[in-house]
DNA sequence: CTCTGTGAACGACTTCACAGCA
DNA sequence: TGCTGTGAAGTCGTTCACAGAG
């Protein structure tokens, strides 16, 4: 099972894994079951147990999973073992929260650089990053080998931010503009719809049969 | 095809279609096919005719789907042909620009009120909404009737305020914590994790091989 | 006896292909 | 001829169930 090309909800799930695996370190945790992992993420202990066997063979049967070896397995899986440096378009409400957002550097993502066209937001800095103008998102693209970028810019200016993002060589984009992004096949997008995840919810709390919220969570949206 | 339960994924692509068609009417456009529907969206026509079929038949052969009454379908099925009321829960960076985000309002949710345990945060009034202690949640849910939360709050108090939500009656919660969230069988979860979402990015574009961007755009994640 | 790794069975979603209406 | 609606076929992912390691 090696080797294959990975699922896409299999490489989602990672991250959950990743995640919970990093609290059990916290806490002291040393080795976790298939069913352990699974109990605390609403996954059957199966699921954790073949979505792991894409990678490669970590448990030892009657024991379980080492938890900090694996957390090293999956970063480096994932790509995360090694800082990725990301910039930023767009610095209005959005925008800003995300460059003073904490979680991105917990988890290996630096923001080196913001961008804007507004001249009220150039030269402003926020969460300790600077703002600085579209003009000059070549050079830092450059100068920093950035491949990941973050789009918080009105719909509107979304596309045409997205084609400066690929001509200057961004590999992959998290996209918060209510848009769908036309991007070459090397540039992967990940869609952030904020609007729509509460229309989502609307549907479900409306519709208003008894649904099960466990295995409602972490299902659906992006990929 | 009617009267069945709506898979998850139609759910989440009734609001890319819904999005597209209020693109479109803003265009003037009157009516569209779904191939039309389709393309822009990075879907093929078959599925959208097939997605379209779970609710209904709503075009007509020869001609396609007509733009302004098929918005007023899609509003009325997912529930935003109404205005939700929406609260708030956790007023640091991340709640704060959620409460700024003009984008809820413009998809008919409305932030009534925003809570947080801080005290030098209560009191603060953000993008016209209040921010109120924890304890008054119970009474300003019932007095406005809301179902819907958005939970911004650090890690460690995620599950504990989660907790306060579903005994004051939410029945679907937003929650951009990076935890699993347990909840009673009624109470609906939507987990946005923006940090796996970068990570999620950097398994692609680290993987690197060539991949098909548009056909990444909308899969995976959340349900 | 516990718990992993995995083929096989199952189920869910997508794509195909075409009948039928305009 | 253009385009929808839909059974049938196909694909993909999940769950089951068990052999086998510790």
């Amino acid at each position: 099972m090696k080797g294959q090309a990975i699922p896409a909800p299999v490489v989602r799930r990672l991250s959950l894994y990743l995640r919970q695996l990093e609290y059990l370190a916290t806490d002291g945790v040393e080795k976790v079951s298939s069913l352990g992992l699974a109990g605390s993420l609403n996954i059957t202990a199966a699921q954790v147990r073949k979505d792991l066997a894409c990678f490669g063979q970590f448990g030892r049967p009657g024991v379980g999973y080492l938890v900090k070896p694996l957390i090293g397995e999956f970063r480096r899986i994932l790509g995360t073992d090694k800082t990725w440096n990301v910039i930023a378009v767009g610095a209005g409400d959005l925008g800003r929260a995300l460059l003073r957002y904490k979680g991105f550097r917990r988890k290996g993502f630096r923001i080196v650089a913001a961008f804007d066209v507004s001249q009220t937001k150039v030269g402003r800095v926020v969460g300790g990053t600077v703002v600085r103008h579209i003009r000059e998102l070549p050079e830092v693209i450059a100068e920093h080998g950035v491949r990941l970028a973050v789009v918080a810019v009105p719909v509107q200016a979304a596309q045409e931010m997205t084609n400066l993002l690929c001509a200057a060589g961004i590999k992959g984009i998290l996209n918060f503009a209510p848009a769908t992004l036309q991007t070459p096949p090397d540039v992967a997008v990940r869609p952030v719809d904020l609007a729509a995840e509460l229309e989502q919810l609307s549907f479900i709390v409306g519709s208003a049969a008894s649904e099960r919220s466990a295995g409602m969570q972490g299902m659906g949206s992006r990929g």
